[in-house]
DNA sequence: CTGTACGACGTAAACGTTTACGTACTTAAG
DNA sequence: CTTAAGTACGTAAACGTTTACGTCGTACAG
């Protein structure tokens, strides 16, 4: 509505001026100070953030790249990088590209053309497009939770293969010998360290490995449980590669009759809001989600602080959650 | 990277050729057409959205102001809003204002200061100066889910009043004489609504009512489901204003050995993915999410073509699912 | 041959900032 | 009194587009 110019006019002085009170960025005496302040708020006046970018070619925007923020894990890891964007003063663009390259390759497209600063980028596929173009235009990148295989972007992960490992210990050590994985169909490196963490404990403990593939939804871990269940051996142990299909087959336990952990031991990953409410309680290995949102935002925004600094990979602890879910083998008989 | 004069020079045409050729604003001949868009393509050239909006002084991005991303009501209402701008190609800057209405305020100003086309609001309070702001600069606004009193922003709300009524009418025909409901304590119009229609029915059955309030949250929800089966006089049945604090709800009944619904009934509100996972699994009440985002975003883009357009003021229907979280009164006796 | 119309394209201003450079005045040193 | 240094501020160019106007041919009618 108002541009710098009014407050200028209004205040009787030039815009490079105002320009300066605004950002502090030379020294002005307080009585000008004083009435170009007076004059901003009497205007209603706001930046124009567009203009300011065009002009120093930096934009107070990042962009982010999930597969579905419906998804509470990404749900709450977007809203860990909108916090700690938003009190440095940026502002987030979310993107949802359902899993899918050729979706995450027209967000590219777009966040570039909107000249995001940088972006956060959690993959829908096992290699990114993007992040070629992002880095070719300056544009960093810092990968979270799934991670690529090349070593010019920064990345926060957690430890995949040693929480699914610790979960599935959990399972070998409450005595199951036939314990099944409801691992990943996303073919993204992530998904392959959960369950080589899955295969190293059975491995260790001499047990047995069943593994079937879910969609990480609800439903696919739902529908894989039940696949599971009706086999003619079925497992007395599930470790599901996140708590979504944890959840879903807790319900396919229950409509196969089997009580858990009585009679069904099962184990999720992530420790998303409801896995704490659900019958029996979930015990699950913790990621700090929104921890993990903020540390890659922290990431980002000092790279462009400081684009020579040395690329970063950062490995984030996960903890083993013990609720209710996993009981003994004895009981399972 | 490179410009628009870039791909002129190397096109052997001036920008303005090029410019005529990326958007198909006057005619230019097929030879030129094809130099240039071999040049763009050789160049790797992206338009500079930024530029673009300061000169015509639109930007392809809406606003996104939502309480809690983190929440699955919001997380997949924001997915409609989401899909159906980015299919406009719009790009959407989402903000959580975490129910502050500082923080919403904030987040207005900043969506100013980036010219965002218009915004999509689901308020913090029941009040709100950010739209204001944002009207007095032409910035059109549909808030979403919770109404706002004033009549001159377009709206898309679930019926709260019939879904909260309905709900609370399967209670008491299950015979439920003394019901709860786990209301919302944050001060906004929708939470009044749904309040408004448990009581209707509460009356109309010649029922008894408690409410108590929550936070919205799974937490909340235990937390006040906890107070209220801890009373001398316990509730037989229990409508709580969301999913999340419905499924709080049935934990705090399994703690207190209760069954559902056995002992006590639950109804929802939101129908979010947990809610077909659970123990049992939640009657509730379900809005179309991703579908009443989409209508937002539509009606938002709808007005930024016209900005005369009646204001419009979308109901859209809720729907009772009936799972196995309710039963009659006789069991709980 | 002149004039008009049209097709194809170029020139330059404008959008709202930031910032390098310049100017005007004041003070103090020489 | 001259000059240097310092303070307080203004001028104007630039960022990458879009778009109102212009210009230059060529074709065709008169």
């Amino acid at each position: 509505m108002s541009s710098i110019h009014d407050v200028a006019e209004r205040a009787g002085v030039s815009i490079a001026t105002v320009s300066h009170v605004i950002n502090g960025t030379r020294k002005v005496s307080p009585e000008t100070t004083a009435r170009v302040e007076k004059s901003i708020t009497a205007m209603k006046y706001r930046p124009n953030a567009i203009a300011r970018s065009l002009r120093t070619s930096a934009s107070k925007t990042i962009g982010m790249l999930v597969p579905d923020n419906a998804n509470p894990f990404f749900a709450e890891t977007a809203r860990g990088v909108e916090d700690f964007a938003f009190a440095a003063g940026y502002g987030v663009l979310l993107c949802n590209t359902d899993g899918s390259v050729e979706k995450e390759a027209r967000y590219g497209d777009a966040l570039i053309e909107n000249q995001v600063g940088g972006v956060i980028l959690i993959t829908a596929g096992p290699t990114s497009d993007v992040v070629d173009d992002l880095l070719r235009r300056n544009i960093p990148v810092v990968v979270v939770d799934r991670e690529l295989p090349r070593d010019d972007v920064d990345a926060v992960l957690p430890k995949h293969f040693d929480g699914a490992m610790a979960a599935t210990k959990l399972l070998v050590q409450n005595g199951h010998e036939l314990v099944a994985c409801i691992a990943s169909d996303a073919g993204v490196l992530a998904a392959g360290e959960r369950l080589r963490g899955f295969h190293r404990a059975i491995e260790d403990a001499g047990a047995e490995a069943i593994v079937v593939k879910g969609d990480l939804q609800y439903s696919g871990g739902y529908e894989a449980a039940k696949e599971l269940l009706s086999a003619s051996r079925r497992p007395t142990a599930v470790f599901a590669c996140n708590d979504l299909m944890a959840i879903g087959a807790l319900r396919a336990a229950r409509e196969a009759g089997l009580s858990v952990p009585g009679d069904l031991s099962v184990v999720g990953f992530d420790d998303i809001g409801p896995a704490k409410f659900t019958e029996p309680a979930l015990t699950t290995v913790a990621q700090p989600k929104h921890e993990i949102g903020a540390i890659a935002a922290e990431l980002l925004l000092k790279r462009l602080d400081d684009p020579d600094l040395p690329v970063a990979r950062l490995l984030v602890d996960t903890e083993l959650i013990i609720r209710e879910s996993v009981g003994p083998m004895e009981a399972a008989k």
